[in-house]
DNA sequence: TCTCTATATAACTACATAGAAATATGAAAT
DNA sequence: ATTTCATATTTCTATGTAGTTATATAGAGA
């Protein structure tokens, strides 16, 4: 009766992909580099993030391979790596509707 | 240049969904629910989780909508609620692939 | 070289939460 | 009513991490 058992290892990795975008700041981030690579000067501005917080959460995003990143002399340029990431918040957000849909019927008929 | 920004409170709520799906035992206890319905005592037993610990995974992932639960006497049983998180799931488990996948030829292309 | 600018890292604090143990609730049965 | 079983909740501790400040690194130019 039980499914198959996904090995631990499995479970921990993909639990931390989704982490990463556990944190408003970095959907955030995401959001403003949909339209195309920004440098980290840009996205300070961008995001209102200071310096040191914005610089970690790109860490953060670039270790999980969720942002690519080059030199440009002074300045560090990121850019989305896999835009599937979009998918995957697009997806939440119909999920979200859904149960906030069926929370609202629910209140209806208690009503 | 920059994209349009989100709402903050779209940002929170979408981050706080990824952050229901950022625990292995959540997902694991999601995955053992895959092939249908089980009460509580069955999930012990199936994820090896103790009963107040899985007590309150449960809890979360009911608030979040990612489960249903109704009684049965005794038994409390528990079913997957919106079959999509799958989808999700597979979607990160993909970008995973792609991503490990990178880092190998990163790594051939240093030696 | 020294300096300036952009970005990264270290050190710290504050807060959130997973896990465990103890206790409470709630439904059935005697 | 009380006992028993299944599940939920409370309380506590330990750990992780976001945010901040201060400092370090790296590249460009004088």
């Amino acid at each position: 009766m039980s499914h198959k058992p996904l090995a631990p290892e499995t479970l921990r990795v993909v639990a931390q992909r989704f982490k990463i975008l556990s944190e408003p700041a970095r959907l955030e981030v995401l959001n403003m580099l949909r339209k195309g690579p920004l440098n980290v000067s840009e996205l300070i501005e961008a995001t209102g993030l200071n310096q040191a917080n914005l610089s970690k959460h790109l860490q953060i995003l670039h270790a999980g391979g969720f942002v690519m990143r080059r030199r440009d002399g002074l300045f560090v340029i990121y850019e989305v790596a896999d835009h599937s990431v979009f998918t995957l918040c697009d997806l939440m957000c119909g999920q979200l509707k859904r149960h906030a849909t069926a929370q609202v019927k629910q209140l209806r008929m208690v009503r």
